[in-house]
DNA sequence: TTTAGGG
DNA sequence: CCCTAAA
């Protein structure tokens, strides 16, 4: 519902990474120690002002924390980087991660280190997958600065030195981005790491106070406030966060915009409790007093700067293009790479998308989960504004508890369709929900820069070969660009200009969702169970990363060790459990055994996906060989059996 | 809880 | 994908 970003407490917008800051003393004075980078989530509300993060925004990054990869390659960047990254546990089990420059103590906790890990790996996924849509060529044009240039092994977090034990954690709940890679331009992040002005966040002062009633110890990877700097990897994990689902797009441009997008959205939501002035996190006394301090988010390179006063709970046209125009003349810095073209653009797409967003129902789920968290009074205006209050009042849910990670939660969903106010129950997978707006959140980013995602998506509604938007995402991809799972950055940022449209392709994906069926965007659907009630069956469509990734998994553990690869491999993959896995690999056992030669016209292809490239299904067969564990009916001789089976088993060759 | 298989 | 038996 609204952009949640790490606020920095930096010295007027001063734009260092943490991990770089050469210059003088800082890094080891003892002082800095004692004020170190502190980062907090909060929600950047429409109006600028800022509102902690709320438990469930805390509990979904602590999930991305908590997933355990040894695999992780904690690279330490070729040195300048002495900034640390200290994870610890508070006494309410909720992982902080901090980032300071001082120089960490070298009790690294191994715990703390392997979800610090996890953490890297996922961004490795999200890269590897954005370089699998890069290689296929998706257009798009970036109107952000696009200077991720990190390898797939060499991650922004450089010189992850854990250390356990910060005091300072207890009274101000900080939290440090990663330390960043110091040699990729990151003159746009928006969650730069820089100094903290002192006192701006002292512990102990009222603000912190409060701030820590509201949250308590929340904290979050610098990773996630920096579109820019993200990876493609990276940001297909926070794409897949966001939208809960999966994205191939390879696109960086494309990705980054529709992250962007979903902040945009949620810039127009206000309600907080902080503003944020001057760099300064000031906590909000009243709505109007604090209003005409032009706050200015330090965030984002004040890409996200906003009137504090445009509290209009649902801007209209022209109040939100003398916002975004106002801003656009501020921001300055970070985004000199940006053309001014972009600006614009990105402007209008605020305001488009400000208008035209619906929540569908997942989106509602969520809501719904946050609201008995919220006070009501966040959410209640959020509702306002966001337009939450416009999607189908069909569509009421109520938790009826709520749960975390990958736990189902049974909603008792209020149908009123009709009149008829039946109960449905109704089972959803919180991980596959969709919108993961607080993720989003997390990321601090220029309201409007979400304009550039329906830029994008035009752009590949235009090139794409299949007009279904919702499935191009999800599967559409070159087989012969994405056979090498490597995991190295492309970096090919190729930056197609494309015609700015009106088009956004996200709306139509909400519109699909008819609030009056049980069939979601996603693929969710209902299906009759015997005990005469509905369960909820997802379809969520793998991805080529996906199956590399479970292919690699197996040659490493072995076919059978389902549990051990997902931990390993799809550690960040909450909707993939090891039975899918399993499952998944039986159908690409029997798609590497079956798979027909080259007869597979584009006709016969099932619409919006794509076959598994031959190289994949190659290493599967090896592998299945390896451990003959060969398709039971298979390893005689399908090949030579009637096409209907054929068709069949070529089915499970695709994505 | 995790695997293996059936549906 | 889901469900379930078996380990």
């Amino acid at each position: 519902m609204d952009a949640a970003v790490g606020i920095e407490d930096n010295d007027e917008g001063k734009v260092e990474d943490c991990g770089i800051e050469k210059s003088s003393s800082v890094l080891s004075s003892p002082k800095q120690i004692a004020n170190p980078v502190v980062y907090k989530l909060v929600r950047v509300e429409g109006d600028g002002r800022l509102v902690p993060a709320t438990d469930d925004e805390v509990i979904r990054v602590e999930d991305f924390l908590e997933d355990e990869n040894s695999e992780m390659h904690v690279v330490a960047d070729t040195g300048q980087s002495v900034g640390c990254i200290s994870i610890e546990r508070s006494s309410s089990g909720r992982l902080r991660v901090e980032c300071s420059k001082g120089v960490s103590q070298s009790d690294t906790a191994e715990s703390d280190l392997g979800k610090l890990n996890a953490r890297l790996q996922m961004l490795q996924e999200v890269k590897q997958e954005e370089k699998l849509r890069l290689a296929c060529g998706s257009p798009g044009h970036f109107y952000v600065n696009t200077d991720i240039q990190c390898s797939a092994d060499k991650f922004p977090v450089a010189d992850g030195m854990i250390q356990s034990d910060i005091s300072r954690q207890e009274v101000v709940p900080s939290l440090a981005p990663s330390v960043n890679d110091s040699h990729s331009n990151q003159s746009v992040s928006i969650g730069q790491c820089s100094r903290p002005s002192e006192g701006l966040v002292e512990s102990g002062s009222s603000t912190s106070a409060v701030y820590s009633t509201f949250c308590p110890d929340f904290s979050m990877l610098k990773e996630e406030i920096c579109l820019d700097k993200l990876s493609i990897r990276e940001l297909h994990e926070l794409f897949k966060v966001t939208f809960g689902r999966e994205t191939t797009v390879k696109d960086k441009q494309w990705l980054k915009r529709r992250i962007a997008m979903s902040l945009t959205n949620s810039c127009d939501v206000s309600t907080t409790t902080f503003i944020v002035r001057d760099n300064k996190l000031v906590k909000k006394c009243e709505k109007e007093s604090c209003g005409n301090a032009n706050a200015v988010l330090s965030v984002d390179a004040t890409a996200g700067e906003m009137d504090v006063n445009s509290k209009d709970p649902l801007p209209a046209e022209g109040s939100g293009i003398d916002d975004n125009q106002a801003v656009s003349g501020k921001r300055l810095r970070n985004h000199d790479m940006e053309p001014e073209l972009g600006n614009k653009d990105l402007q209008t797409g605020e305001k488009a998308a400000k208008r035209v967003r619906k929540p569908t129902k997942r989106y509602i789920e969520e809501l719904s989960e946050n609201e008995p968290r919220d006070h009501n009074q966040r959410f209640l205006s959020s509702n306002k504004n966001t337009g939450i209050g416009h999607f189908a009042p069909n569509s009421y849910m109520r938790p009826s508890r709520n749960m975390f990670s990958e736990g189902r939660t049974v909603f008792t969903r209020l149908d009123s369709l009709g009149g008829s106010g039946i109960q449905v129950p109704c089972v959803s997978r919180v991980r596959r929900s969709r919108p993961r707006k607080n993720i989003m959140s997390l990321m601090v980013h220029p309201c409007g820069t979400g304009n550039a995602i329906k830029l994008v998506d035009k752009a590949l509604g235009v090139h794409g070969s299949q007009a279904d938007s919702e499935s191009r995402d999800e599967t559409l991809t070159t087989p012969a660009e994405c056979q090498q799972p490597s995991f190295t950055e492309s970096g090919q940022d190729e930056q197609c200009p494309i015609l700015p449209t009106i088009e956004l392709r996200q709306e139509f994906r909400l519109k699909k969702a008819d609030p009056t069926t049980h069939i979601s965007d996603d693929k969710m659907v209902t299906v009759p169970t015997s005990k005469g009630g509905m369960r909820r069956k997802h379809h969520r469509a793998w991805t080529l990363v996906e199956v590399m990734k479970l292919v690699e998994g197996v040659s490493r553990c072995g076919a059978g060790r389902w549990s051990e690869i997902k931990r390993l491999a799809f550690a960040s993959y909450s909707y993939r459990t090891s039975v899918d896995l399993k499952d998944k690999w039986r159908n690409l056992l029997k798609a590497s055994f079956a798979q027909a030669p080259a007869d597979e016209g584009i006709n016969s292809r099932k619409h919006g996906t794509v076959p598994i490239p031959e190289q994949i299904l190659v290493r599967v067969r090896e592998l299945a060989e390896l451990n003959s564990q060969v398709p039971p009916n298979l390893s005689s001789s399908k090949l030579t059996e009637g096409a209907r089976s054929m068709r069949e088993d070529k089915s499970a060759g695709y994505l």
